[in-house]
DNA sequence: AAGTCGGGGTC
DNA sequence: GACCCAGACTT
């Protein structure tokens, strides 16, 4: 077994060398960018997170910002960075900072958690990157590593793995004796699991724990940490309306919570003959088929039969802060999800 | 403990 | 397609 009072110190020695130092939320102290980045970052990959952080930093440079915007603009900049109720929190989360800690973000792990959105992982992660206090993070990258270098057996996913998996990390956690070291520690964990310590081809030729790994040594980089078990994804499928008028389209709100929840979508139907009936009470006719278009859930398929439909007796008077006509040249003002948004691109495209 | 919640990167 | 990503929250 690798010594643990050395797996620290070289591995802030290699993220000091070796590691990502110019991410658009590091160098900096700020709680309220680097909130923002870790919650981005959840489930998210930072090449995706990076145009969505610099849209929400410009659009909202403080917490209070974020606070005093309407709900609306917010899940209309997270619109296709997926997992909403993150952006519900988020903003929840702000208000709270803004009118309960006084603009600042509190300094301790335990009084981050307790906010929305903040579970133990990310709240280890602000308090280490923002506050530099000793608290250990574990998500997917630190999962990988340390059941790779440690040789932790079993799907992570699992509470007695997990639980194992938190007692090794607090174990590892350097003693600091300069504030910057957790900081480093914190950044080293992150930085090696997503550069070199990566799911498909490990570079661990270049890995300061190579000659201690236990997967390395035993060959067992491809089955180290476990795999998620499989299980089968139901099929669902839905009739959406795609309701013209001129260059608007028709767009209702969907509930704030379940799929989608909180963003702006196409009238939806069960079936054709359900669809057929939301479309006449809208007022639509020559309702045409377009092409289907599937699109996967991390626990459903969705298969989506589109209907275009002209509105001719649209009655304006069914509008309300529910229902809207958006036009297409500022469907970005609206949370739209990513295939509803694909779809309504596609009726741009044809129309110009 | 298991289910819910997105969309895209990467093999 | 399969699998996962700087997870949190509800049931």
């Amino acid at each position: 077994m690798l010594a643990l009072t050395d797996f620290s110190s070289r591995l802030i020695a290699w993220q000091r060398i070796h590691g990502r130092h110019d991410l658009p939320w590091q160098n900096t102290r700020d709680a309220y960018r680097i909130w923002l980045s870790e919650i981005m970052l959840q489930q998210t990959q930072v090449s995706t997170v990076i145009p969505y952080y610099a849209r929400f930093l410009e659009r909202f440079p403080t917490v209070t910002a974020l606070a005093d915007a309407p709900i609306d603009d917010v899940m209309a900049l997270w619109a296709g960075l997926g997992y909403y109720s993150r952006a519900r929190n988020l903003h929840r989360c702000a208000q709270v900072v803004a009118h309960e800690h006084g603009g600042a973000f509190p300094q301790t792990v335990e009084a981050l958690a307790m906010l929305p959105g903040i579970g133990r992982s990310t709240a280890a992660a602000i308090a280490s990157f923002a506050f530099a206090a000793r608290a250990t993070i574990l998500d997917g990258n630190v999962k990988r590593v340390l059941a790779r270098v440690f040789g932790v057996e079993g799907f992570p996913g699992e509470k007695r793995v997990e639980n194992a998996m938190w007692a090794l990390a607090e174990s590892l956690l350097p003693d600091a004796a300069n504030k910057d070291e957790v900081t480093a520690y914190t950044q080293g964990l992150m930085d090696l699991g997503a550069t070199l310590c990566v799911r498909g081809k490990p570079d661990c030729v270049r890995c300061p724990f190579a000659s201690d790994c236990v997967a390395k040594v035993e060959g067992r980089q491809r089955e180290l940490p476990a795999a998620r078990p499989k299980k089968a994804v139901p099929t669902r499928k839905t009739w959406m309306l795609i309701l013209q008028d001129g260059d608007s389209v028709l767009l209702q709100k969907r509930p704030p919570v379940g799929i989608w929840g909180g963003l702006w979508s196409l009238p939806e139907a069960a079936d054709e003959a359900a669809l057929a009936e939301v479309a006449r009470d809208l007022g639509a006719e020559h309702l045409q088929r377009l092409a289907p278009l599937s699109h996967t859930f991390t626990h459903f398929k969705l298969d989506i039969e589109p209907r275009l439909g002209e509105a001719c007796s649209a009655p304006r008077e069914l509008m309300n802060a529910e229902t809207v006509w958006a036009p297409l040249a500022k469907i970005d003002a609206y949370g739209v999800p990513a295939p509803v948004r694909k779809l309504i691109d596609a009726l741009s495209g044809s129309l110009i």
